[in-house]
DNA sequence: GATCATCGGAGGAAAATCCTCCACTTACAT
DNA sequence: ATGTAAGTGGAGGATTTTCCTCCGATGATC
């Protein structure tokens, strides 16, 4: 909420620098984890090290309004392709299709601490992982979605196919999450139908896990 | 070689402690990355940082040990795989299953500056790279996998597949490499037919990446 | 039981990172 | 046009992390 009114209140070269700072941090937290070196960010974002803190007081800050900004465009990009597609395989496929595109899998579905401090991007990551969860479940009734595939699988691959191997993410070019991301859904369609190991992580641990990780 | 012949000479508790910080290594760089602290390598080796030193002078050669002996794995696995299995995707199913299991993706296709340097390591890189090229383009004239993939796409699976996500790494209970890399490999199968956006990279275009990072 | 390779970690040096502060610049209201 | 409040960048000191040596203690091996 905070974030909404100063972006509003903000001169326009404002604006754009913090845009610039959040769309860098994406990509530098999605290769470097959450823990990545802020002047690095602020040199990726094109802008002074003091820009960004006067944006960001600190780490959390940052790492806060950038969940929240995926969080938000999580749940847009969600409701619009349940609403838009016709039907909930469609849907599933136009959501991770979007999330790698967006970069919104760089902080990861696990980062606790930082996230159960503020109680708004709880309700929304609630809210998300509802979302997905009934597509998937739809999905899988509708006997699109291969058997055995739950929400928390969909969760990983997005920062699985996200994050570029070391090494390579300077070299743009040759790193097509895209490519790999198209192979994987084949792997998830019902026509497979060889058992898989392991099981999916549910809603539930996902917020267990939370709980236990630095806290 | 030298690696070799240290190992034969060596007391029978320092070997264990070597193996130990091998494994560690192997860990702790397939999560972090290979500019990762000795100093947790040694802690997750259980033994201390001196000597993690008196075994490896410098990380280069933490490294380089560390590659050797993925080479030396892979292409025993690998020749292994071709003779005993009845056909080329099987070969290569193998393959890639063992790696991700052995963690033999640590260090990624490319770390060029640190690889150069020993013509040994080329050579193996080199023979391994055939082996599996010949095997992706023998199943493929099969018609068992799928159109379009290459020899790039299998190596950047492995890296990919063994990597865990930020913060869930410590988490082992809940990271199944396995489930992922069995979906992947159903999405490689020649049933497949959408075809992919962008290419797999060439062996040659491995080998310029190599030339040109960091160096 | 003696010997000597090996071990572990304290600790100083070096490097990376954090974060404040302020002289300079720029958008925009008037 | 001009004044001015908002915004900017980055130098630099404080802090933290990481490196890597050194040496007294340990325990494997004969």
């Amino acid at each position: 909420m905070s974030e909404r009114e100063q972006g509003a209140r903000l001169r326009a070269d404002a604006r754009r620098n913090r845009e610039q700072v959040l769309a860098a941090a994406r990509d530098v937290f999605l290769e470097q984890g959450p823990d990545a070196p802020l002047d690095e960010i602020a040199r990726r974002a094109g802008v002074g090290i003091g820009t960004l803190y006067r944006r960001f007081p600190d780490r959390d800050s940052l790492v806060r309004d950038l969940m929240a900004d995926n969080m938000r465009r999580g749940l847009d990009e969600m409701r619009a392709a349940v609403a838009e597609e016709p039907d909930a395989w469609h849907a599933l496929v136009r959501f991770v299709r979007r999330m790698v595109e967006l970069r919104a899998g760089s902080l990861g579905p696990v980062l606790s601490d930082r996230i159960r401090a503020d109680p708004a991007l709880g309700a929304s990551r609630d809210e998300l992982v509802g979302l997905v969860e009934a597509t998937v479940e739809q999905a899988r009734a509708d006997g699109t979605l291969r058997e055995g595939i739950g929400m928390g699988d969909i969760s990983l691959l997005i920062v699985m196919i996200g994050r570029p191997p070391h090494g390579l993410a300077e070299l743009t070019s040759r790193w097509q999450p895209a490519r790999y991301l198209e192979i994987m859904l084949d792997g998830l369609a019902a026509t497979n139908t060889r058992p898989l190991p392991g099981r999916a992580i549910t809603a539930t641990e996902l917020r267990e896990l939370f709980r236990m990780m630095k806290g």
